[in-house]
DNA sequence: TATTTAGTTCTGTTGTTCCCGAACTAAATA
DNA sequence: TATTTAGTTCGGGAACAACAGAACTAAATA
């Protein structure tokens, strides 16, 4: 692969990762923004290299921005001498995506325990198949918890 | 609680199964049928029925039907000498769940990989913290896999 | 054959999201 | 003090999504 295609496929690689963002609820420019951060070989941009990078306008890059340091993907870091901010991705740990998972699951597993405890048949198939899912989400966080530990 | 408490906390709960599967990317009419379908008493609608408890229109309940049959969240069943379609949930099984995990952490994992690959200095900062990410999210998938095969 | 039933499809309205351009601001610089 | 820099905020338009209503259809029934 030449310095050509090598860059080529990062470009590519930039949408995949936007349009699989967009699915995670991040906006369309917001998601190449972080993509870009992610992927090009130059680590840290300021708010114009971004605005002419990507050709967008500074009210987009703006919003953008200030939307994916509020999720806290992304950060920046000021030099003396220079007022610009130099933004950069900012990884979330294999910890904080466990977590994640882990609080999703909890969130559900408590619907679903609710749900049971309102059903007036504790024994309605409903109720039935939501005991043995929210069972196996439970055992499942347990499980997250070891591997916490583990690493 | 009483039997009227009981019903209203019902309701309340297909709200916030509505609002929680929004979040996930199905659209509001359609995450509160599946709510309803979960949560209350009698556990298989028909149509009209949806249409009626819901209070929306005809198109809406076809069109949200439909897309929640195709992401299997719904299914309907037929009783002999009865035209109507019986929809009720459809559970996926915990192994389901921990499938769908698995799958994103796996295309999160080979994004991550190849954008390292495609990096020019392997030992940038990005580069080496996609690669510790990388590595953690490969060894959650195994403990995602004995789990799968511990159920 | 005419009507009813159980939905589907089409068209239009409303609301929301995404983004732009322009005006604005606060700090640094000339 | 005037200008430049580095953004932010405001107002608006285009595109899209969600839903309603009405017309339609295919199968069952009278």
């Amino acid at each position: 692969m030449n310095e050509h295609e090598r860059i080529t496929r990062q470009k590519e690689l930039i949408e995949t990762i936007g349009r699989n963002l967009e699915k995670q609820g991040i906006q369309p420019v917001a998601g190449r923004i972080l993509g870009m951060l992610m992927v090009m070989d130059k680590e840290e941009y300021t708010f114009d290299e971004i605005v002419e990078e990507m050709k967008i306008s500074k009210s987009s890059a703006s919003n953008a921005l200030r939307n994916l340091e509020l999720r806290e993907a992304i950060e920046y870091v000021t030099y003396p001498g220079d007022r610009k901010r130099y933004f950069r991705i900012s990884f979330s740990d294999v910890n904080k995506l466990i977590e994640g998972v882990k609080k999703k699951f909890q969130t559900d597993a408590d619907i679903f325990d609710e749900v049971i405890s309102l059903k007036k048949d504790s024994n309605s198939k409903n109720a039935c198949a939501l005991k043995a899912i929210s069972k196996g989400m439970r055992y499942f966080i347990t499980i997250l918890e070891n591997f916490q530990n583990k690493i």
